[in-house]
DNA sequence: AGCGAAGGCTAATAGCATTAGCTTTTAAGC
DNA sequence: GCTTAAAAGCTAATGCTATTAGCCTTCGCT
């Protein structure tokens, strides 16, 4: 018999499509063995366990999250790139709630590397504000902070009706932007 | 033989116990019925799944914070009364990082009854600022977001290195309440 | 005392991750 | 082209999990 041909790569497209379809929760070997055409057995050659897996998966995420915004802040700056990086966040978390969801809930050493994609982002778009050191890390902390918990709490539905979230998130930013120093 | 004399409250008692010690993830019906000295079927008399155990610790955990909240914003108004809650909050997630992450990863109906007394908390808090409507479910909106994030983020050690987190802490919710209008 | 409900039990099922050990395919080197 | 060894698949088995069914016992009330 011809052999599925998988590879660690194609493992976890298959988790991020049960993922798309059916949400975190239904990621389980099984079931990625199923969409692979495989035992389940068989995926352990290619990931070590399934807490692997689901930590590739956060990986996976983090950077495709990482892209956008990074093309999201590229020819920008100062207002102009937060607010735009802030949009790309939201955005793939709205086109990918599921995904997101796995993401958060996994944390691990490999992941951090994966996640100072994500503050590096944040600093190239600060850097036309000039700040420094300690200043640089309180703006950083809260630009995170305020978009990735107004992120998290849309994505379950936690703000009740849908009314004006995008003003919401527009002023929130802007409370963050106003609360930063002047750009010079 | 002696009963065992559960009830739901003491079920998630346990569960509770089992989270601070544990973890979220350690929360079984085994663990549980464990701990209580039962056999784990008998633990159905009083939940109907683990899915409504885990969402009882939520709604729990919820409950907890709103007291806090409660306490804190009470006798205060204005910026006073909205950094005492935010401190509150913040001093609930340290206290009881496991109970926090437990409560981030439940959805249901009966949740966002306990949730709204989170935002009811707000809402009082952001009382003598006057605001109305559409204002005051910006306001609280950007407080929640703003609040979740970063309490979120330091509970699973997102912050790396962990200097001056109060003062990142302080600044962003300095942000927040800098960006509504003065109170009246 | 007796009776019914509530709270406990054991046994059984099904799904899950994981390990061990075997077989087949593939690709590389001669 | 053949050999060979590693890579990639398989089946079988283990042990954990939640959950259901059905039975027994304890408790509270009359």
């Amino acid at each position: 018999m011809a052999r599925a041909g998988l590879t660690p790569e194609i493992v976890v497209d298959l988790a991020m499509a049960i993922i798309d379809e059916h949400g975190p929760a239904a990621v389980t070997l099984s079931a990625v063995a199923a969409r692979a055409g495989v035992a389940t057995p068989s995926l352990y050659k290619h990931v070590r366990s399934l807490a692997e897996l689901t930590e590739l998966v956060s990986i996976r995420v983090m950077d495709q999250l990482a892209d956008r915004g990074f093309a999201a802040v590229a020819g920008r700056s100062g207002e102009d790139a937060l607010r735009a990086y802030a949009d790309a966040w939201r955005g793939y978390v709205k086109d990918h709630p599921g995904r997101y969801a796995a993401m958060i809930q996994t944390a691990s050493p490999e992941l951090s590397k994966a996640g100072q994609k994500l503050i590096d982002i944040t600093l190239a778009a600060l850097r036309s504000y000039g700040l420094e050191g300690e200043q640089a890390i309180h703006a950083t902390r809260a630009f995170r902070a305020a978009v990735h918990g107004f992120v998290t709490i849309e994505a379950v539905g936690g703000f009740g009706l849908p009314y004006a979230i995008d003003e919401s998130y527009h002023r929130l930013i802007g409370m963050v932007i106003g609360g930063l120093p002047k750009p010079v």
